[in-house]
DNA sequence: AAAATGTTTTTTATAGATAATATGCTTTTT
DNA sequence: AAAAAGCATATTATCTATAAAAAACATTTT
């Protein structure tokens, strides 16, 4: 059966609204508060009663009035309003980064979902879903193979990343107008800003390149690329939280070459963007490496554990 | 519960097994079996004793002598040897080529399992691998969205299409070897026996075109582009069966692209050979576009046959 | 009459159950 | 002792059931 996550969610969001307003003012209609939270008046409602009944609010026919201000306490913890399918994600992704899985493992699907405290079907769901993401491999009536973030899953990604980037710059210079301008006035701006800071504030980079590199993309608008973004997103996600030695300078390194491409763009000289993008892949593709050789359990040790 | 789809499947295999040999020969032994019928020993067991009592073999102790020769009518027929999966993948796509679905259209889940005679969980498995191509979206706790063979999606896919076979020309050029050259010879010849027939013979270009293409991408060994490869071969199978106006001389002009491809590759002149295979990307993409403009239904057409 | 609320119906997300299939262990045969 | 066969156990594919959430419909209020 499912789960209350959406209510939840919806029953958090609900509190904000309420927290904006000052204590006896009029909630919205149930219309109105399910647009703005985004699920359907039905759920709207559920949260609604909850409210009453937890003496947030008084529901007095047609009217929805807030009694008091609500508290931390109040609030659906974060793991109540995860769907299972996300809260697999979570869970999966770190099992695998803490090593649970080398490349090459089976999974069983049954004892995961045991492990993980889920159905098969809710595991089945989520890996089926995440096998075009090349981590996992279904082997029909069998099982299921864990591929993980090896030193080949780096090198092609890496290759299609950079296929993708210099296209994607392409199409940015093809496609340049006042809008665009405004972005890379905004990305310069904020690279100069962390690159001022860089020494203590290195971690905020990750944050940056995400949306540098989406803003980038977003010129070819192609969803296969987009799914590719995805999934190096996610595979850079989970690199940040691996991979710390040497951060600081390899942030600072970055935010310069990122610098490099936003000013060869403002210059609409394609070579020089080119150029500088294809520098920043490079570089981009060896910390990679670097860090999934570190992350690799060695086989040898992995099989000493298990005897 | 399970459909026995795989012992059926291995049955049909061991009849080919049975008539290989003549009448009364002694069958290999079960591990034997398993591993050349590609299961487990226990289906071949399972398998085994089927045949047993249709009176194929008889079993005596250790030995499984050959009684008679199979006929057609003892092989299972081909939809039960259908997972179910599979099924639903086959009566999917012949649905949305036969216009059940207009893009954008909402697909209903429940209903569409109805339909399809299969549960909603089967069906929900089966999108979910799909969505990888983009043909379809999940909408989280509403339903799914058929994003279809749009105009979008053939410039989108072509675009991708087009960056992974010049990537593919460069890697195959930069990986030139004695095997490789005979892949080329050979293509050459094959393409070369087509055009010679190509008035009378030219629906043999479809699989031509396949293996053309996959030996070119196998040059990247790349599983993203695979995944693309893929999805392309999808489209393109169901753009022949779609696009039958004018098919000949679309065959006869893309053969003669392949040569030039081809031709160039053999003399490894780069630049004529990623010129070739521009050429080729773009009256592929014409051919696609064309054919998707076919096809589409115009919603006002469709909405009447509704009301 | 338009918007809001109340009520009913439909659809989704997830769990649980079960036959089919695979895997692993034990015994027999060569 | 190695391979095969027999037997027991574990795992997958699939269906069915059910609460949660969405959507559709009916009624009331402004």
């Amino acid at each position: 059966m499912r789960t209350k996550a959406v209510l939840k969610r919806c029953f958090n969001l609900l509190l904000n609204e309420i927290r904006s307003l000052p204590v006896g003012s009029k909630l919205g209609s149930e219309p109105e508060l399910a647009k703005i939270l985004r699920v359907s008046r039905t759920t709207v409602r559920s949260a609604l009663v909850e409210a009453d009944v937890r003496g947030l609010i008084k529901i007095s026919g047609r009217q929805r009035l807030t009694l008091r201000v609500p508290q931390t306490s109040d609030y659906f913890a974060d793991s109540e309003t995860e769907s299972v399918s996300d809260a697999v994600a979570h869970r999966f992704l770190s099992h695998v980064s803490s090593g649970g899985f080398q490349p090459g493992d089976t999974i069983n699907g049954l004892g995961l979902a045991r492990e993980l405290g889920i159905s098969v079907a809710a595991l089945r769901d989520y890996l089926n879903r995440f096998e075009r993401f090349g981590l996992v491999e279904r082997k029909p009536n069998t099982s299921w193979i864990f591929r993980g973030f090896t030193e080949d899953f780096a090198l092609e990604l890496s290759e299609i990343r950079e296929l993708f980037e210099l296209h994607a710059v392409d199409s940015f210079l093809a496609s340049m107008s006042a809008t665009r301008n405004r972005v890379l006035d905004d990305m310069e701006r904020r690279h100069l800003h962390l690159l001022a800071r860089i020494e203590t504030d290195f971690l905020e980079f990750s944050e940056l390149d995400a949306t540098f590199h989406r803003e980038l993309a977003s010129a070819a608008k192609n969803r296969f690329m987009d799914q590719i973004q995805e999934l190096i997103s996610l595979v850079f996600h989970y690199h940040y939280l691996w991979n710390k030695v040497g951060e600081r300078e390899r942030n600072h390194a970055a935010t310069l070459e990122h610098l490099e491409i936003i000013r060869a763009l403002k210059a609409q000289d394609k070579n020089a963007a080119l150029q500088a993008c294809r520098k920043h892949m490079k570089s981009a593709k060896t910390t990679l490496l670097r860090s999934i050789k570190v992350n690799q359990v060695p086989r040898s040790f992995h099989t000493l554990k298990m005897t």
